[in-house]
DNA sequence: TTGTAAGCGTTATCAC
DNA sequence: GTGATAACGCTTACAA
């Protein structure tokens, strides 16, 4: 069995309560009984059950982070940023993950109102997307956060990257690089998809530049892997790659890539401290916050 | 306020206790009273509140996953895959990531001794490989088990990869591909490296290969990047390359790859049911248990 | 079939 | 300064 605070109070021969405040430096007590109420502690390994604070106190200093899965780096890199920042805090990070399933993902959502965390991250996939789960947890006024990702419609704030400029810069690389069209691998499978799009659109317009036709061709996509597939397939081969977070090894021939970073730690440090807000002063800017990109960085 | 057992026993005209036995199926009750309650509770959205519960049955039905960070597919894989098991067992499982810093590494395991979770799957990093938190936890008996990298000495079961085979299976088919000598990118950075270092010479001696010297290379390493790095780096053009996970791209001109997998789900699976075995009836096999490895994937 | 009551390990509000 | 004492919300014998 492990160590209560009964049975410190029972070796030190004072009461409970004394021991809890002594242990949290609250309250005033004798110097004299609260070092030898901590050298006990300590002997005996006693550590708080954490159950039971939560039952009292209500409060977990738990921080959940809800993802789809965690292999793209826009779901990990958020993770671990937000852990250590949290971490700093005060906070533990939890990463839950529901990997697509509707039931995983509500049973998690579920849980959130049962005392097991003080707030959320949300990472949202396409099952957030009409999640009744969701929406009812955000009507309790349970603390959540949307990085990257978010569910339009539900009032909680939303981090990002300035999506709109990044666009426009990768645009403006293409125009420079000599391209006349684009094929955008941009879509609509979530709000971010779905920014670029739009945004590379209308800068491709103030370029002069169209999506088909002939001339030299620049390609603007989101993922490494996917461009390399579609150049294969279809045997595009560009003047120019924008490519969002990296791509590895060297730029095709005649070809300039150029990467547009983002920056996922000041993503996550900011949405954690606008979790706090939430958390501790129930009170929250619920609008959209754009974290600036880092410099494009060019390769080839 | 959250509604608890006691709103819904007063909605009811009964008592709480009965109100908790007809919500767990607990217990003979009227059929009446125990739909009355339940709708009610659904009507009044009752969620129980996990702390109390926690509290009082000792027991979480949670289970966490320590990983140092989760960029990489073997620690991302066998969490996703460990979830969505354990989900179906009736636990939750969270990832806690410490990122490589020894402060929230050791909160993280002083945690597990505080009832915020029933046991825990050890992704092992360096830092628990003299981590005197890991061995004080393992030597309270709380339950762990090792997937994949492990620590030498500390009693919990530990599952791998038939990594004796896989490397046994990579060299055969680097001598097939002609192959007299091979660059090794094996360390002893862990276990799995370190087991992979080994059996990689073994294999080599018994097909009269050496490390160094003149004829066809072939490489042998856990990871692409670092692959793609030496070849760059050092100028090797090997005739056959063999590789843990993965290959993006095609194969390098005249150079066959050989891409050996991991099954992390099934890893994942036997760990969890292993973690489980430990849990429920505190008795354990805690030996090493390896998991086949799927057959290996040829490249060009 | 249902109620009573004890207790899980803390924290917090009082007295003394 | 320190000790009773009452919660917190739930589970679980044990009575009735």
């Amino acid at each position: 069995m492990a160590t209560t605070l009964r049975d410190i109070a029972a070796a030190c021969g004072c009461d409970t309560s004394t021991v809890s405040r002594a242990l949290r430096g609250d309250g005033r007590l004798s110097a004299d009984l609260r070092d030898r109420i901590i050298a006990t502690a300590a002997r005996l390994g006693y550590r708080p059950n954490l159950a039971a604070r939560h039952l009292v106190t209500g409060r977990t200093r738990t921080v959940w982070m809800l993802s789809g899965g965690l292999e793209a780096p826009t779901d990990h890199l958020p993770a671990i940023a937000a852990a250590s920042h949290l971490r700093g805090r005060g906070y533990d990070l939890l990463v839950a993950v529901h990997q697509g399933d509707r039931e995983g993902h509500d049973r998690l959502l579920g849980r959130m109102r049962q005392q097991v965390c003080d707030g959320a991250i949300i990472l949202a996939s396409h099952l957030d997307q009409d999640s009744h789960a969701l929406v009812a947890l955000a009507a309790t006024g349970f603390p959540i956060v949307f990085v990257d990702r978010h569910v339009p419609g539900i009032p909680a704030p939303v981090v990002t990257s300035a999506n709109k400029a990044a666009c426009a810069g990768l645009v403006a690389a293409a125009a420079a690089a000599g391209a006349q069209r684009a094929v955008i691998l941009f879509g609509r499978r979530n709000t971010v998809d779905s920014e670029r799009l739009d945004a590379t659109h209308a800068a491709l317009r103030d370029h002069g530049m169209v999506a088909d036709g002939r001339g030299p061709v620049a390609i603007l996509g989101q993922d490494e892997q996917v461009i390399r597939r579609i150049m294969d397939q279809q045997g595009i081969h560009p003047c120019m790659i924008g490519v969002f977070d990296r791509w590895t090894g060297p730029a095709p021939q005649d070809c300039t890539v150029v990467v547009q970073p983002q920056d996922f730690t000041s993503m996550a440090e900011v949405a954690s401290d606008l979790l706090l807000d939430r958390m501790e002063q129930h009170v929250a800017p619920s609008g959209k916050h754009e974290i600036p990109c880092p410099a494009a960085i060019r390769i080839g």
